[in-house]
RNA sequence: GGGCACGUAGCUCAGUCCGGACCAGAGCGUCGGACUUCUAAUCCGACGGUCGUGGGUUCAAAUCCCACCGUGCCCGCCA
């Protein structure tokens, strides 16, 4: 409703000022701040300041008499506050506002016909998910539901590095070193049992002696060359290492739950030919040059060239990239990347040799976020140091459960909630503070990890939307028992107090801004607070009973979008 | 050294794109209040700020421009 409304005000305001012979390019439309009872405002006098030789107050005066209401469906009345035009909804738009919300599905959008793919995480498959990438999966994974629920067709895809020199070392130090002489796994799982063979092959490059470290070199850059000539082989050495460790990964990723349509592997592009055929697309670029004895593009405004293929005839990982992006660009209307900071040059210059290629980069989109980082430094996979994100989930829900069972004791509720309910509540919680806490920050923010804040179970954190849910559930579950019915219609004019219309228009937001989780739990409560449901007469009753559905859907789905689990009770 | 980000209350952050009701908001923490009531993981109040610093543009700057300071990332025939 929120958008139809906004539609409307548009409409209205180009008419007016059309009529007064104002320019209507910019509208200068807003969200008034709280205390002003209008839903929307418009700032355009301003802009006017050259045009209009009156007063900015006498020309919203003006502009706000040329806009009749009459037509309009859901603006009532449009007032003026000093320079600001305001509008002001009527009944109208509260009453479909409830009843659009009545629906599970509330807050979707129409279908827009048009296939993304958000590819995220993508880490490289050498060892356990750490909490510096941490950021990735749930960005990703929540931008993936949020164009899912925008109405585009979303496929989210894990681009696997398998080809890169990083997994020969893997693959080598695999084959090479002994079981028996590492130390134990910090975890029983595969990714844990697999990255102290990486850690050991890393750990004997640095410190052997020259000739050993050479013969190694060799077995190295034997798996390169096996892979990029497409040696089934080698492939499958690899393969037996990268599938194991991201096995685990996955099974990490999932406890998020961060999951993937399809797991696209770099050497898919070697093996296809179209690695290959890229490279001979760009040695006929102008940019192309040939420079000791490795093929490299040049670009106008970026200092760096880029290296597509080596002295040695291999490809690299930004070279597979580009054979990768162009099978996108085949597939996908759009596409968007999750990526860490690190990759921003690197993604500039993807970016730039696809467009030079002939392709459309305005359909590619990637969004950076900076490493999460310890307050003594930052975090690495081959030197083992950081905190594993199996290890930020277990301690999220250890600690949840904590909160679970103090609150046991002084709970009101007698509502029996069993062994389960407590296992189901920590976890619920216990998650969807770490995603909350994620998601709430811009990606472009660094952030120092600590526990006390990535573990937040109070206000403006999950846990608090999650409240909202359970208490609705709460709500409608007392008045099922007492054969209360949700009605189908509702005269909107019965809900008189202020803070069930305050709800009803933050719930009638939520569809363009579904981020606004917070501002829509804090109408609920004081909702919650001032309005009793149950004890009403059956009129207000019927009303408030069917805001409560619309509150509940808003908040399953806000927490959905977020990709936070909706707690019936807690 | 060059490029890109970030710098707002003791702490964690909104607001910055598209300057206007913002002489800046929220949560945490601190202090004080509210459970005989549909879940107190809630609510109400108080205290708390040179919007990194200095210039500039404008009727108007946290927001735009310039310089500087601090922090992070990048500048590999690694990914």
């Amino acid at each position: 409703m929120f958008l139809a409304l906004r539609a409307e005000v548009e409409d209205c305001l180009r008419g007016a000022l059309a009529e007064s012979g104002y320019p209507t390019d910019d509208l200068g439309i807003e969200r008034p701040p709280e205390d002003v009872e209008a839903v929307l405002a418009s700032s355009v006098v301003f802009r006017l300041a050259g045009a209009a030789e009156a007063p900015p107050p006498a020309v919203a005066g003006e502009i706000a008499d040329a806009i009749s209401t009459e037509a309009c469906e859901y603006v009532a009345a449009v007032e003026t506050q000093g320079p600001y035009v305001n509008f002001l909804a009527g009944e109208r738009y509260l009453g479909e506002t409830l009843r659009a919300a009545q629906s599970e599905e509330y807050g979707t959008l129409d279908s827009k016909d048009t296939s993304v793919v958000v590819e995220h995480t993508s880490a490289n498959p050498t060892g356990p998910v750490h909490v510096g990438r941490a950021r990735n999966p749930i960005v990703g994974d929540a931008v993936a539901r949020v164009l899912d629920w925008a109405g585009y067709d979303v496929e989210r895809h894990y681009y696997v590095n398998d080809a890169g020199r990083q997994i020969a070392v893997f693959t080598w130090a695999y084959e090479t070193f002994d079981e028996a002489d590492l130390p134990d796994p910090e975890r029983d799982a595969p990714e844990y049992d697999m990255v102290r063979y990486y850690r050991r092959g890393n750990e004997f490059l640095e410190n052997a002696d020259p000739q050993e470290a050479e013969a190694a070199e060799d077995e190295i850059e034997a798996i390169l060359q096996g892979l990029e000539a497409g040696e089934e082989a080698v492939y499958e050495r690899v393969s037996e290492v990268v599938d194991t460790v991201l096995g685990g990964m996955c099974d990490t990723l999932e406890r998020l739950p961060a999951e993937f349509d399809e797991f696209v592997k770099e050497t898919r592009f070697m093996r296809d030919g179209s690695t290959d055929d890229v490279v001979e697309r760009l040695k006929t670029l102008d940019g192309a040059v040939y420079e000791e004895g490795a093929w490299q593009l040049e670009f106008e405004d970026i200092e760096k060239n880029l290296v597509f293929l080596r002295a040695d005839g291999t490809s690299l990982y930004t070279t597979r990239d580009l054979a990768h992006h162009e099978w996108k660009f085949a597939n996908f209307d759009r596409a968007v990347t999750v990526l860490g900071e690190d990759h921003k040059l690197q993604a500039e210059q993807l970016n730039a040799t696809l467009s030079m290629l002939g392709h459309d980069t305005e359909k590619l989109e990637s969004i950076h976020y900076s490493w999460v980082t310890l307050p003594e430094g930052g975090m690495s996979t081959r030197e083992g140091t950081g905190i594993d994100l199996d290890e930020l989930l277990d301690e999220a829900i250890a600690r949840a459960r904590e909160e679970v069972e103090d609150r046991m004791g002084e709970r009101i509720r007698d509502d029996d909630l069993g062994e389960a309910d407590i296992e189901r509540i920590a976890h619920q919680v216990g998650v969807g503070a770490v995603r909350y806490d994620i998601v709430a920050k811009q990606p472009s923010k660094g952030i120092t990890f600590e526990w006390e804040d990535a573990l937040d179970f109070e206000a403006q954190s999950a846990p608090y939307v999650q409240y909202t849910h359970a208490r609705a559930c709460g709500i409608l579950a007392e008045a099922r028992s007492a054969g209360h019915e949700v009605p189908d219609a509702v005269d909107p004019a019965v809900l008189e107090a202020p803070e069930a219309r305050d709800l009803v228009q933050t719930i009638a937001t939520f569809p363009a801004a579904i981020e606004e989780a917070a501002e829509f739990a804090e109408a609920f409560n004081a909702f919650y607070r001032e309005c009793r449901v149950l004890e009403a007469p059956d009129e207000t009753r019927a009303a408030r009973l069917a805001v409560v559905v619309a509150a509940r859907n808003t908040a399953a789905n806000a927490l959905g979008v977020l990709g936070v689990e909706a707690p019936e009770s807690m």
